[in-house]
DNA sequence: AATATAGTTGAATATATGCTCAATTGTTCC
DNA sequence: GGAACAATTGAGCATATATTCAACTATATT
């Protein structure tokens, strides 16, 4: 599910601010006015989020992993990671439609690269948290 | 789905080495074992891949960047949010378990706060990708 | 052209997950 | 004690998603 088709996020039309469209009473209002005024929009945190559901899955992390090292081809990120060259595949275009990875076919070989420097940057940021 | 419970690795004894638990020819061996020497410990990409997956939801992505400005209780985050606070309490649950919040109660109120400083790096390099 | 191999793709399946709803707990105030 | 309100919880539902399987495309070799 992408993040910004969420089922309550539905059309409220022109009635109902958006504080009004919850069971809840406002306790703290100035705080919570303070905090709406300085986060980010909408659209970005929901693109934050999105990009962070592509390291999510650990398929996924450890292709970016490897591709950190070298260039591999299909067969041997599936012989790496001991799963089929399917399933591999499936999560290679992911990355691709995502601009993290690159493809090139060189015969009947297809070799992935990484294509963004903040690949490592995000992977090295994790680290720091999960090695504590 | 905790990334560790994969259906593919159920247990496969004392037989198959790992790059025979496909239906790959590994075409580059040399780059494959040279790849597996580097890359961090299994259970350490697996632990990365979970802790994305605590961002990669926009609503909890939502809540982290509000308390990165300021400690709310339920209440407010669910009006700030426009979401009940059922749905908020479930997923500040998610964030407790994995130590990224912490909560105090004062009377009926449970104020939220942030518990771990690695939560503003990961979104300021998070943020750094997504806003190019 | 026929065969073999690398890779891709779509459908199907099993599992995961975010929200709602209703019930419940914890606390304050009367 | 009882009413009111903040918050939590579990079940249920709808949707998302990772892998498998089978069929297919693309390229190379004979």
């Amino acid at each position: 599910m992408r993040n910004n088709a969420k089922r309550s996020e539905g059309n409220m039309g022109i009635y109902a601010a958006e504080t009004d469209r919850c069971d809840c009473t406002v306790i703290h209002e100035e705080v919570v006015e303070a905090v709406r005024a300085q986060m980010p929009e909408d659209e970005i945190l929901i693109n934050l989020a999105d990009m962070f559901k592509v390291f999510s899955d650990s398929t996924r992390v450890k292709i970016l992993c490897a591709l950190q090292y070298s260039e591999m081809c299909v067969c041997d990120i599936a012989a790496l990671l001991g799963m089929s060259k399917s399933a591999i595949s499936h999560q290679l275009r992911a990355l691709r439609q995502t601009r993290l990875v690159k493809s090139r076919r060189d015969g009947k070989v297809v070799f992935y690269s990484l294509d963004d420097d903040h690949v490592s940057g995000i992977f090295a940021q994790g680290l720091s948290h999960v090695c504590e």
